[in-house]
DNA sequence: TGTAAGGTCTGCACCAACTACAGACTCAAG
DNA sequence: CTTGAGTCTGTAGTTGGTGCAGACCTTACA
């Protein structure tokens, strides 16, 4: 019953299963205010509507883009006060893109090193192993 | 005077200062035993050999290159029962590796996305701000 | 010899960003 | 009316450490 659903809104399973969100991880991020407390029924059950699955989403995506917590509250209060910002909202992906990049040169840096390390295997026994050599240089 | 302190072993402040590791850091890998109990001095204070630092400075080198723990832990016992094992160094080697290059397509993706939203931006006063658009949809 | 500064000891609390679980409650179906 | 599933709360565990309090030890200087 979708009609049901979405005139009485939806439930911390059912959201969950939306999103894809983990359920105990919706009521965290309500305990650490990224999501706004919800409604209740009588007996005290969150009742979610539409508002809630759009932010939920939004946090959702930043966090796989890598956005911290914090820098999602930012975001998010950048939202909640007007979109008049957007220069502000630039300069926080800037930033996080060039932690991104910074990250991507130092995995690159270490992959070559693995990679160097393990090509030098024989995989028979031999009497020093080069990984393990490598590592205790 | 340091034939004193080859002859006599190093303090925590010493291998710490000798290996770039925090004090505590050294503390927490005896805890959880990466790192062996080390001899005491009458007062209870460790008392660290070469053999540490070569230890320590493996299991930072590892981290470095982004083992796990539980994984420095193989490795280590791969070493501590000889060397003859250099197949399976190089099997955790070759899985590292394949995770490392993962997590760099992974952040590539990421990379992207942030770079094409990032470029959208006037920075002007603009309705919608196409990075935020963007983490929504 | 006294004392003050600094190092070390232990155990515990804290960080991010969740995840898991116990014990109580509620709700819907059979 | 009972059973099973969903929800509620608070709390503990995870990974890889870091920080700190309060007690001890050691050394240098007066």
């Amino acid at each position: 019953m979708n009609n049901h659903d979405s005139a009485k809104g939806l439930q911390r399973a059912e959201i969950a299963r939306l999103t894809g969100c983990h359920l105990e991880t919706i009521r965290y991020y309500e305990k650490i205010g990224l999501m706004p407390e919800p409604p209740r029924s009588a007996a005290g059950y969150r009742i979610y509507g539409e508002a809630h699955v759009a932010r939920l989403r939004f946090i959702l995506r930043g966090r796989q883009l890598g956005f911290s917590i914090e820098e999602l509250r930012g975001l998010l209060s950048l939202v909640d006060r007007g979109a008049q910002t957007c220069a502000e909202v630039q300069a926080l992906t800037e930033q996080h893109l060039a932690d991104v990049r910074a990250k991507i040169t130092d995995l690159r840096r270490i992959e070559k090193v693995l990679a160097d390390t393990a090509a030098k295997c024989s995989g028979e026994e031999v009497p020093e192993c080069p990984v393990l050599e490598a590592l205790a240089s």
